[in-house]
DNA sequence: TTGTACGCGTTATCAT
DNA sequence: ATGATAACGCGTACAA
């Protein structure tokens, strides 16, 4: 049965157990033949070792951890790629758990850390405001990376970051959209009264309209549809439908993700409207669905594959002292497609 | 630091180490105040149990795990948050464990199974044929959940599958497409030397052809592009491209992927060509990015909700043996857009 | 090169 | 209700 350990194998062989054990960890002072024949038998007993006790009698483990808050985010899934293959590379083992959304994250870090003996914790979306004390005690170096801006209010020596700046970034979106002559300009998706990317990328919309002398106007918020879910096609399809139907005049609108775009461009064509002669329609991401759309939908692309190689890199040079906690914060790449550009 | 175990607690509060492990148990024999008093020291010392130590301890553990291969197929992660929805209900904590392409999954289940105490597992995708030999030492009941319909190669009692028939499905698309007047129907995506959903879509194809008096063409299958990653809109959208370049005349195009389809449509549209007018298109899982695309695409839908729901379902049945394992077949359902219909 | 014995942190089984 | 102690399965000094 499944009850087979390594004194079973050790008695099988007629050898001890330590024997065992150094030919499984490839350990060299051990005898090819006495080898041959213990490989063998573990072969045929499919024998496979226990992790908890591995782990239990080790103090050191040479494998870091993937934390994703919200597992269905398909932005981070090809960032978990990259950093694994990176991670593997270096001849570390990877970890990946999803946080529930209603999680503390560093409570589950801590049990993961203590479970597996991580060197090192790489934590991709959501992150509640923690005192630096509780984040000391983690005991490992870790990196944030996510897609919100991280302000002053996180300690910035206790560990690193990598971040994109949405509200420079939702401003460079609208200045680029007040230069290509639109003045009032609807944005899709932020809730004012929480205060994560969607926020950060509207004060960025304020700012541009605001040293464009152009005048806020909060009707030209459109919020995410209450009864559906967030971040979709569907919602932004939703939202923009009922927005549409209010026939407040707009001649563009930025959406705060590509999702939402992607479902306020089909609203606004099946409401008889032209893209983008009647209204310009601008994202966030720069998710490969952009360019292929007809037509193809302006966005800021954030450099996921570059994220996610800084933040292997960082985390492995701060785990092997090689480098310090750093801040690292990239660009957005402005992608004009032809739905803002006729 | 980080180095406080349950003794440590045991003495700050002048118990023994039974207590305090009752305690953080929920066991009910336990003196209120005694056990305020360690939940007291237990959250000022910020401790936390060892998972490996307690599952080493541990027979049960009341967890099952979902083991994803290929952890980028956005397929899967709605699936994964059902699953894990539906566990948690019950009571059951869940392990997601991704499995690299060249991973033996079974190998890294027994591994899980043991370290974790695992009472069940849901393989999510891919899964090569392996004994029943090996499969039965899983010593736990599983779940495979795979988009690729499960023929008898695999033994139907060992384990349960959900699945949707990909050749009956794929011949349905086809069948659908000939009925609306086409004839010429080119195929974008398989890959006739491997044997995983693309060829069988493309096997009801061919079914579909036959059985319609169509004769088979080759020429009319249009491979993947070997430089782009699989099943990606890029992809699509260069497989499709050099495909119209070479001037073969066809109706429509079946891309075994909404990916393919979303990219070989613009590809069709930058050739200057009209959908459905001069090819019409149609995909193939039911992503939502279907329904809002201009024009919307005809595509199959894989009610991936359901199937999650059932491949908990089933395991949970299997793991209180209220159930027999099972294969459930789902059907897809034919959506169509106006890609293929004016 | 190989075997013995202890420790890792927790739970479970006994007593008390 | 509570405490001592034996597992749990493995790695690793240490001894041989």
């Amino acid at each position: 049965m499944a009850k087979i350990t390594i004194k079973d194998i050790a008695k099988m062989c007629g050898v001890g157990v330590s024997t065992v054990s150094r030919t499984l960890n490839g350990h060299p002072d051990v005898n090819p033949e006495t080898r041959a024949k213990i490989l063998e038998t573990v072969e045929k007993m499919n024998y496979v070792p226990n992790n908890s006790a591995r782990n239990l009698g080790r103090n050191d483990s040479a494998s870091i951890a993937i934390l994703v808050k919200g597992a269905s985010n398909t932005l981070f899934s090809s960032m978990i790629s990259t950093i694994e293959y990176d991670a593997k590379e270096r001849g570390y083992s990877v970890v990946l758990h999803s946080v529930g959304f209603y999680e503390d994250e560093i409570d589950v870090a801590r049990e993961l850390v203590k479970e597996k003996r991580l060197r090192g914790i790489i934590f991709l979306g959501g992150f509640s405001l923690h005192s630096d004390e509780k984040l000391k005690e983690l005991g490992v170096p870790f990196v944030l990376v996510t897609t919100g801006y991280v302000t002053e209010r996180f300690s910035r020596n206790v560990y690193s970051t990598v971040s994109v700046d949405d509200a420079a970034e939702g401003e460079k979106m609208t200045n680029y959209l007040i230069k290509t002559g639109h003045r009032k300009i609807a944005i899709l998706g932020p809730d004012p009264h929480d205060n994560s990317v969607g926020s950060l990328r509207l004060a960025g919309y304020k700012r541009a309209l605001t040293s464009n002398g152009i005048d806020f106007n909060d009707k030209l918020i459109i919020p995410m549809d209450h009864d559906t879910a967030d971040y979709t096609m569907e919602n932004g399809y939703a939202a923009m439908s009922n927005f549409l139907k209010e026939g407040i005049k707009i001649s563009a609108v930025f959406a705060i993700s590509d999702t939402l775009a992607l479902g306020a461009a089909r609203a606004i064509y099946d409401a008889g409207l032209r893209i983008p002669e009647d209204i310009a329609v601008a994202g966030f991401d720069g998710i490969p669905a952009c360019k292929y759309y007809v037509p193809s939908i302006t966005t800021i692309r954030q450099p996921l594959y570059d994220m996610a190689k800084e933040s292997a890199r960082i985390l492995f040079d701060v785990i092997d002292k090689k480098g310090e906690h750093m801040h690292e914060v990239f660009p957005g790449e402005l992608i004009i497609g032809e739905s803002t550009e006729v």
